[in-house]
DNA sequence: CTCAATGCAAATCATTTGCACACCC
DNA sequence: GGGTGTGCAAATGATTTGCATTGAG
């Protein structure tokens, strides 16, 4: 799909969202929302700032915390704490659940999926009568050293 | 094991790793290596700050900064982001490696264990030539509803 | 017109840093 | 004694908040 259709796709159901409750439809929000669905890795607050200065598309750091913060409740995009103080986000639509590998040489972000995490998930949902509304999952990894020794 | 037993082991553990690396045997050290041992749920910085100003033994919160990541590079202490800005640590030694369940109902924790987790570390190692140093797996889990529907 | 949303700056909160002093080795 | 570790306070950096202003409904 392409990008300019994927931002239909999800304008759409921001627009959904924000009607259902009664939320303003402002130029900011959607602005938002299409800057985030052109980046296809994560970023952070800085990161979507500086995007807009560049364009001389003036969004204060205050409309972008509560923007992020109504996106993630939409379902439209996620945050991750990768055990840093800053939060990174990512565009949630069209990406399925998955997990990270977070490579501690370069900080270099690896995706991945594994069924048997929803395995363990419902396993436990049901053991402990609890219902997993989310979880999260880091690989802290390396690069693995060449062993010259042979 | 009681309490006290287990401190002169994760003692020695310290003293041990102090020795090899030529830092200095201080008190605060062992004193915040102790406290922690006490301690049988998950803490912040504060709480052992207060924990010490109570007890007249005055630590500077620079100090239980530096020690914790200290004890955390000694393998004495895990540390923990729980997806909050302020971190939360544990003592480790005895635990073995664990995962968490954050029931968002009350925020208790939840430990549990899964060899599940090893095998998909284990695969990811294998198929990416990679070596994971070390994980981090939250579910973040409420109480199931009671359906009152018959 | 009204009130929710934005922008800006100030406030907050966890963590880090700089530096003088203390005390382990 | 010498230099690492500590304490304090100031600095930093991300996030939050307060409030005046704007603009969506």
């Amino acid at each position: 799909m392409s990008v300019q259709k994927e931002y239909e796709t999800v304008k759409e159901l921001l627009t959904n969202y924000l009607e259902e409750r009664k939320f303003r439809k402002t130029p900011e929000r959607y602005a938002i929302l299409e800057e985030i669905y052109k980046i296809d890795e994560h970023f952070d607050i800085d990161y979507l700032y500086n995007l807009f200065k560049k364009k001389h598309f003036s969004v204060s750091k205050a409309t972008i915390y509560n923007t992020l913060e109504l996106l993630m409740e939409a379902g439209l995009v996620r945050k991750h704490q990768f055990g840093k103080v800053q939060a990174f986000y990512e565009k949630s639509y069209f990406n399925k659940n998955h997990d990270h590998i977070i490579m501690l040489d370069d900080f270099e972000i690896i995706e991945f999926c594994d069924p048997r995490i929803d395995e363990i998930k419902n396993d436990f949902e049901e053991a402990m009568d609890i219902e997993i509304e989310s979880h999260s999952l880091y690989f802290y990894a390396r690069k693995k050293k060449v062993d010259n020794k042979k």
